[in-house]
DNA sequence: CCAAAACCTGAAGATTTCCTCATATTCTGA
DNA sequence: TCAGAATATGAGGAAATCTTCAGGTTTTGG
């Protein structure tokens, strides 16, 4: 294992041209899935760069090391991630609470479960890594688009914006997480869905108009 | 990076004699401290062993390989974090539902927090391993006796224990988890906490008698 | 058509790390 | 006391990985 260099997250060289993001797009495809086969313990950036079927050197013209690959990585998946989340919410503008809460749990659930296996894979793959200025930017993010919506729930006041935001967020999201590391069952994961669906719209009705 | 082994994580030979036992204290306290000071990914066997006083050798005879190390620091750690939640559902045993409540969040909370370096040190340091197995055991073991506490309670009658069971812990260690990962601040912790707790009793009044 | 820019190649240097083992020291129990 | 068990040592072998760079190929734009 060699030592941890200064690592630079930034990107080497932005493509220009079609064949390098074509290139661009094919590493980052291979990455997951050596993130998959191999774990990110043994993802080399040989074994990267011949799933993807280019040379080292090329890798090393995008990303100044493996690091910052599996971060960008990681940036694009939040990116997406933080995309579907505020087109839910923009949908859901104006909604009742409760049917807000229900979509929310829906697209984050959803989001993750769909490709369980890549998800767990990146939750592993970033536990090294210096993304704490990436977690916290896709949180602000999200938060910013969730209490926007549920402030304009036409069946709500809230004395605290933020402070109910941030609960619902947090139960949502860690709630999720957790389901998913247990590896529920099929039903066990449904029930638990709608119990938690259930606790949430408990805690609005303290907000109900 | 050497390739991953096909990775023992039994221990090696258990001490016997006292030194031993005191040599293999101090190996897992100074892992501890590396975890803290460079991270699992500078973790060496070398600055393990320096920091612990003693040889590299000395380590190997209770370790069989590195990951076994981190693999039985966090099977320690586990451990005594199901020691702390058995006991407050001890405590609570025959409690009213909205008292367990408290306790269980109260204890997990307080686990968590104490030692906030720490435990992120851990969290981290187990992502590329091979803990499914020390994850489910763990969560079997409180899982019973949560469920047990809850249970017992003598202002309610559940008539699905496991399914009340599974959506309380799932919601509280998650949220925690998460409250933790962000960073809050003091306050928006009380907040959230308080919150939490709100929810949970709310869920729970469709089981009060 | 052609010069310049963009892009790709991949062998090899420079480092590091994990783990073993032969040997030395300390402890225990009779 | 003392033989055997338990424990400790640490230099070095074996193995792997990251990253560079000099030079070749393809594309672009005028």
């Amino acid at each position: 294992m060699p030592p941890s260099p200064p690592t630079t997250m930034q990107p080497r060289k932005t493509p220009i041209q079609n064949r390098s993001r074509v290139t661009v797009e094919a590493i980052y495809e291979a990455t997951i899935q050596v993130l998959l086969r191999d774990g990110m313990n043994d993802l080399t950036t040989t074994s990267v760069a011949e799933r993807a079927g280019v040379s080292v050197g090329t890798m090393y013209q995008y990303f100044p090391n493996k690091q910052a690959l599996v971060y960008a990585l990681n940036a694009r998946y939040l990116d997406a991630l933080a995309v579907r989340i505020e087109a839910t919410c923009r949908e859901q503008s104006g909604a009742p609470l409760g049917q807000m809460v229900e979509a929310l749990i829906e697209t984050y659930w959803a989001a993750k479960t769909e490709r369980a296996d890549v998800t767990r894979a990146l939750y592993r793959s970033v536990a090294e890594l210096n993304n704490d200025a990436l977690i916290h930017a896709f949180a602000e993010r999200v938060d910013r688009a969730t209490a926007e919506m549920f402030s304009s729930a036409r069946d709500a006041v809230f004395a605290d914006v933020p402070r109910a935001n941030l609960a619902l967020v947090t139960v949502i999201y860690g709630t999720v997480r957790n389901a998913f590391e247990r590896g529920l069952s099929t039903q066990a994961a449904a029930d638990l869905r709608q119990d938690l669906t259930t606790m949430c719209r408990a805690y609005l009705a303290n907000f109900s108009v």
